[in-house]
DNA sequence: CAGTGGTCTAGACCACGCT
DNA sequence: GCGTGGTCTAGACCACTGA
């Protein structure tokens, strides 16, 4: 069983999805859909506002909710969406290969990225991942160890994400990505394929729990050619 | 004068910058802050939603409020945020060489990027920004012209953006941003400082109006080692 | 258990667009 | 002027946290 309002996003997002209603419509106003769905127009509008962040509709002030024409957008549109994950979705055969699982103590530029003393522990580990037969991406993890207190070679083969959220129970709250792109490292060329490629793509990823405290740090890096990031941005208000 | 909600934000919002709130903190429960704002909770929490969608605090259910270290976000947070705004926010000295500002009739390419017909008139304007003395960023604009009527060197001198709000009248609603890496363009060798680069990334800006027509198409080509890009992403529900 | 945030209601008035 | 979405109110009940 769901809230009231995210049932009535899903709804409309499926009708939305097969074109009952067309790019350019507008949606039935606020108070028909009171009507419609017998509930309160608070609640339409939280319904309403999921819509639009999900780029399915643009509310225009006096005019009515635009139904945008999302095909336009070959991509997932809500936050960023990486080539893996991608590649994920399409269900192209991605194979992980395990360089590194181990636990170490952080040196000091982990030490200021996850703010942590010299003597704590940290998990490392390192995977290369190979889509369609290209090793295109070094994943860089470093965790906590007082949340994570064990990891195998097995689990960081399969997702890390899974074995966190359904056995230790932690659950992601938000994360703060940040782009750049450098020299390839002797790991990078060791571990990659890089055509000849001398630039990685890094992009860093800092990972919050629900309460807040940071767990985790991420570095991956792409081969720029198998680089890309799509983003979709409401404008501030 | 403003919202209600968006006023308590902002008197929020300055505590926390202030340090009158510390991260960890707890924010005054919601009925709390309802005596002091003499307001409803409905309004309460709008003004909360907006502090955990700019990164001030986390909301857990049950517990309350928790203040967050902004200050290790040394970015603005909210959305995606380039080298050059950051550049231009920094107060560091940005020229603009406007090298291109003209009608044109779109190409194939452009025609599908922005929709349009091969006989519909589209501006064209491309500029390198210099920062602190290196011209790192090129950027290649092209307008519908129905929505841009008229454009000087000046105008793209200074800022497009403010002369199309002030004096066009339009509002940019949203945007879509896609970021790739390639190789560097003899246009991009021309007007850059390349410094030996091959590649370049480039980020494609869709801008659409508030009636959710597509009016912009951009691109940012920047040098390799003078691009960053930061996000700040809520996870999904 | 008391206190927190999450959802929901049934109103009200305002700001805007259209014609 | 009428219909639209934007803001705001004063309640209510539920779900979760922590002592």
């Amino acid at each position: 069983m769901q809230n009231k309002y995210y049932l009535i996003y899903q709804e409309l997002a499926n009708q939305i999805d097969k074109g009952k209603q067309k790019p350019g419509d507008l949606l039935p106003s606020e108070h028909e859909l009171v009507d419609m769905y017998d509930t309160s127009r608070e609640t339409i509008r939280k319904a309403l506002n999921l819509l639009s962040e999900h780029g399915y509709i643009q509310k225009v002030q006096g005019k009515g909710s635009i139904v945008l024409d999302r095909n336009k957008f070959d991509f997932p549109i809500s936050g960023l969406v990486s080539f893996r994950e991608l590649a994920e979705k399409m269900g192209q055969d991605a194979t992980t290969h395990v360089h590194q699982c181990r636990v170490t103590k952080p040196d000091s530029f982990l030490q200021k990225q996850l703010k942590l003393s010299r003597n704590e522990d940290v998990w490392e580990v390192i995977r290369a991942r190979e889509i369609a037969g290209e090793r295109i991406i070094l994943d860089k993890d470093y965790f906590d160890r007082r949340y994570v207190p064990f990891l195998t070679e097995e689990i960081c083969r399969q997702s890390i994400y899974a074995y966190l959220e359904n056995e230790l129970n932690l659950t992601i709250s938000f994360a703060r990505k940040e782009m750049v792109v450098i020299d390839a490292s002797t790991e990078d060329q060791k571990w990659l394929d890089l055509n000849g490629y001398k630039l990685v793509v890094v992009v860093k990823n800092y990972v919050y729990l629900d309460d807040a405290t940071l767990f985790q740090y991420t570095e991956s890096h792409h081969r720029p050619d198998k680089f890309r990031f799509v983003d979709f941005a409401r404008r501030n208000r």
